[in-house]
DNA sequence: TTATATACCTCCAAGTCTTAGGTATTAAAT
DNA sequence: ATTTAATACCTAAGACTTGGAGGTATATAA
């Protein structure tokens, strides 16, 4: 993903976002997930494909999503929602994430007298 | 780095730390670097060697930052400066870090109703 | 008829981190 | 006297995540 135009600045974040994201809609699929990223950030946060699939399919391998197909216009689309497992493990990595945040914000925020 | 007691969590924002701590001190050796953290995060995040020193090798190599070695008290300390060059590429680094950062809490703080 | 939006996917290269290892000095503890 | 902890630097191997580029396919708008 990039802020503005560029380069990707947080690895690691990507999954904890979808699992956010999971968490309040109870089933996406994976192009609604970068629309809704994507609307969420006023289009300062774009999610790549190559990055999201990857993602989600690990996800899936470790037991924090089950997905279910449903052909929509002509169109498949994947669904995807959390497991009793990912339900869990989305609460611990968003609060882990959370701590991280603040930790970083002391370093980051850090006057010069401090 | 870690929070409490665990894994990377955002990759990509060790160097940005660097730069930003550097921009306070205007020379700092790797050690006191992670002890700095250390401090600064009530010893929630540790900043790992194997991180830390090629982090410094890249920012130097790229010009960014410059090395001047001490010895004190029979110990060399290999002291980081930023260059000029350093010095602006640090304030767009933290901007963009920053901006990156209210796009993700954009995303995590997603309430179930919106 | 062509382009855009929707919708999925994979592979490769690049980058960052963790883990584990190494060297060396000084100070504190046993 | 000797071992451990703290100080201080470093590298290498492997794991993991990401971006970019590419591929397939349908529906709609121009």
């Amino acid at each position: 993903m990039n802020t503005s135009s560029n380069s990707s600045l947080l690895k690691g974040s990507l999954s904890v976002m979808i699992l956010r994201l999971l968490e309040d809609r109870e089933k996406m699929y994976g192009y609604e997930i970068t629309q809704k990223v994507k609307d969420l950030t006023a289009g300062e946060m774009t999610i790549t494909e190559g990055a999201l699939y990857p993602a989600l399919h690990k996800l899936e391998a470790d037991g924090l999503l089950t997905t279910e197909t449903q052909i929509v216009d002509g169109r498949a689309r994947k669904y995807y929602s959390l497991t009793k497992t990912g339900h869990t493990e989305a609460a611990g990595r968003i609060a882990e994430l959370a701590a991280f945040l603040e930790n970083l914000n002391l370093v980051l925020k850090l006057k010069p007298s401090l």
